[in-house]
DNA sequence: CGCCGTGATACCTGCCAGGTATCACAGCGC
DNA sequence: GCGCTGTGATACCTGGCAGGTATCACGGCG
């Protein structure tokens, strides 16, 4: 059978995302009559319908379910795809670079020993270090904007990547220095979550979106500091955020919160020299 | 910057894998000019060189190899997308289908007692069955020809998969009842490595070359009986090889063969109620 | 009953994918 | 040396299709 083009691809994504033909047309740059147009041929090359049409918005059916999550898929395996063999080409010069993703807030110390060590190295690539918010990393392994990530699980997914275990830590409260809950020497997470006006800071999900609660929707690490440091909630937090901590903050081990284990990851078939000698130096840490 | 289309990919792919245009030009059944065209046109929108032409034929750069890699990848993608959006769609009647790839020679107690009992759950998704010959395993989950499928390691590769583990079986050395070393009750694998007359069978690779020796190739498991049966051949093959072997084979257990190890693999992010039924039924046998 | 806002239809046009014919060049047999 | 063959590149043309504009059909809503 004929393959999809991409560009029906990238058409149906924004439709399937936007449920309006309207801006789905907008967003691409064009006019909203040949980008209908456009996904009726699909649907009729495909032999299945994708989306339902209702006269007051639109639906995805089944079918568009799948074409949605496979699409976007292939939509970010093409642009790995001329991402990574422009980098192949351009800087064949001083051997290859290697773009590594990591979260801003981050353990920092592991960042450093990893650096440190991989430049000790005898003929390591260039690594280039790329920080991202708080869940980005996934995605720029999968579109090419990065090589190789240190991620977080259980935050991070590590589905559909290769990956080694580096580091496993307990988690923290953290929490104004003035709560009385700050002297205790443990807590447990049953300890934090109904403390009368101290709601638990709420982390954004795989999808972007928010659990329910009272707490604050948290953003970026920033933001949860002030938060803390103004008495107005209490997170969990990993053991390596004590490096960050402020004078206005304390952070108390947590007793049964999940552990979260670092670990390194790549694309599967990545059979790059300089991206196992990385990942050599990362595990011998 | 603008996407690659699915085309151009294919057209470079078809180039690398030819490295002649002409050819490559005839398998996607078109001219070859307009070929070499797109193939500039590809590499000017990259900036980067893909091909170095030297007048006697063609040789793939650095970046070539990178793009050759990464666009497999991408047109795999495509074509699942649009395999599993039809199949999707086709079949919303009567609930979901599966479609799990099985080795042809792979275990046949494994493949009867997995469906058994994933037709004895309630509610349970019409399962297809596509036998496969040594390795196709891989491709078929990753261009959506299958959902699932039963992989062997060290055989197949689970990189870039989803899995389970299953069950953990030895290998045996399949060889002809008449041979001395058939009496034996063990072996190992230096015992069948050099026999006179026996040469050891070699098994495709996963690129589907062949390692180098004086054996026969083998292509698939009637050759090998023949082969054995003949006394041309002496192979090394998972325990539940024992149920095809004919009156003039014998098994003898190696001490010294890695381990074969059966998994349930699926494509990752594949979130369908039915997939995850059959995981689970197969992970309770 | 007009008036939006939705997606679908009709029709036109310019571009580009693809075809044919040909070139430029390197090896090679004589 | 001189064709001959086989390589990829170039020149030029054409048809189809992607995309634009104008408009329709229709459902909610004041």
């Amino acid at each position: 059978m004929d393959d999809l083009e991409t560009r029906e691809l990238r058409y149906f994504v924004a439709v399937a995302e936007e449920l309006h033909f309207g801006r789905a047309a907008q967003r691409l740059g064009m006019a909203q009559p040949p980008l209908s147009r456009a996904i009726q041929q699909l649907e009729r090359r495909l032999g299945v319908g994708l989306l339902e049409r209702d006269r007051r918005g639109v639906a995805l059916t089944a079918a568009g379910e799948v074409l949605l999550r496979e699409g976007r898929a292939t939509l970010d395996a093409a642009a790995a795809a001329a991402r990574r063999a422009r980098r192949a080409g351009g800087a064949d010069g001083p051997g290859e670079r290697l773009v590594l993703a990591a979260k801003a807030a981050g353990s920092h110390e592991l960042l450093q020993k990893l650096l440190d060590a991989h430049a000790a190295e005898p003929g390591a690539a260039e690594v280039e270090v790329l920080l991202c918010g708080l869940c980005e990393q996934e995605a720029m392994l999968r579109d090419g904007r990065a090589d190789v990530a240190l991620m977080y699980t259980p935050f991070n997914s590590l589905v559909g990547f290769d990956s080694e275990e580096l580091a496993t830590e307990g988690q923290v409260a953290i929490l104004p220095a003035a709560h009385p809950l700050a002297a205790r020497t443990t807590l447990s997470l049953a300890d934090i979550s109904d403390v009368p006006g101290l709601p638990l800071a709420r982390w954004p999900r795989r999808d972007g979106g928010y659990p329910p609660g009272p707490g604050p929707e948290i953003r970026d690490q920033t933001q949860l500091a002030q938060l803390v440091a103004l008495g107005r909630t209490v997170a969990v937090f990993p053991e390596y955020g004590r490096s960050w901590l402020w004078a206005e903050h304390a952070a108390v081990p947590l007793t049964d919160a999940p552990p979260v284990v670092t670990h390194i990851a790549w694309p599967p078939h990545s059979r790059s020299r300089a991206l196992a000698g990385l990942v050599r130096t990362a595990t011998r840490l």
